[in-house]
DNA sequence: TAGGTGACTTGACTGTTATCAAGATACTAG
DNA sequence: CTAGTATCTTGATAACAGTCAAGTCACCTA
């Protein structure tokens, strides 16, 4: 593995190395056959860190019908939601393929929590921060013109990674819907902005220019 | 003074009564002539609750030109964001008339959490819920259709609240904005959800039909 | 009750964007 | 290398939303 599971899950990003590692020793590293639920619904504590594999999540409706909400892919990770307070009713987590997934408990989280009340604090800090940074990007994306929309989230995910050139972490068809767009416009609009010297790109890669 | 200050911030609404009393107690509650500053870069560890009044938030450009950011009316507060970790530098809070004040200092906070580590636990879950539930809102604002967003408003509203007839919390104009639309739009997009039968209204109160 | 103010609505017009269809370009597997 | 597929681009058109202006309605105060 050439990294800890830790390091996949946006929750704890910024923490500090050693707290990520006090983290880490909570993690259970298990083998998942193709076909083995890793989640369900009497199981809804685990935040669950695919390191090396895929899996599905699911729900199942009243016919036993299977509803296939996203695929994880390695690096992908699921629980966030529910390894705090949120329900998992009706959730279902399945290896697609022989995967090496980390589990981490709710219960052992919380524990480490109370012994150190340092790290839900410095959670909960970083958690802030993060709600006033959807707060602006809900202003975002509020903005009338889709080019304003586009060069906004370009500057911002800039900022984000402390670079001006970058290659963009969508394509084009799912950036188009994040920012409440279409595929066509959002390529005319690269376009647009290309004509005005804001910006350079081939493809998918792109050099943002300063104003 | 009608509630207590703690109930007038978000960030500790759904606690339990007892773990709000015990916040409540570490609040200062201060009076402010109009013109008197509340919060200046060198204070600015507090969290600002308008018990009764009215103030207003600015920041100074370079020309020491004011520039007004937010008014803050009763029950509005300021804060949240620096109260933790975030850098508050050139932000200013003045009454702008005489006002009761209520201010929670960051230290004082941090104190109590860590003799309570429950409490930023459970400031922790809340806050979780709060990012997946703005998560959502985003995927609403990026709809493209006006009357789609609007729906989708008023429905997540509805359900919020578990009623299906309310009274709208803002005013068209601010609504609009929010929803990154016109205020003539929105009550174009208002009349075709009637003609629609989608639901009834007189003004801001509204009655939805389910389908 | 009357007059005034701010909030909301309606209309006409213009500019922007979505849609549909066709073409170009990159990517993948054999 | 080539065929096949998915992704992206471009063009033409129609639907949609923003803008400005004028009007209506509700609410507040005298």
């Amino acid at each position: 593995m050439a990294d800890l599971c830790v390091n996949l899950v946006p929750l704890f990003n910024a923490l500090p190395q050693d707290e990520k590692m006090q983290i880490e020793k909570l993690v259970q590293h298990k083998n998942y056959q193709k076909g083995e639920v890793i989640i369900d619904p009497t199981i809804n504590d685990n935040l669950v860190i695919v390191a090396d594999g895929n899996a599905k999540q699911y729900t199942l409706d009243e016919d036993g019908y299977e509803n296939v909400l996203q695929i994880l892919h390695t690096g992908d990770y699921i629980g966030e939601d529910w390894l705090f307070g949120q329900e998992n009713i009706n959730n279902y987590v399945e290896a697609t393929e022989h995967s090496e997934i980390c589990l981490l408990k709710r219960q052992d989280l919380l524990k480490l929590m109370h012994k150190q009340p340092e790290l839900s604090i410095r959670l909960l800090e970083l958690n802030i921060v993060k709600v006033s940074e959807m707060q602006k990007q809900i202003h975002l994306l509020a903005l009338p013109k889709v080019e304003d929309r586009l060069l906004k989230y370009l500057q911002t995910y800039a900022d984000e990674i402390g670079k001006n050139n970058f290659t963009l972490p969508l394509k084009m068809k799912d950036l188009a819907l994040y920012l409440g767009t279409t595929p066509e416009t959002l390529s005319r609009k690269f376009a647009l902005l290309k004509k005005q010297g804001q910006l350079k790109r081939q493809l998918r890669r792109i050099e943002l220019f300063e104003n």
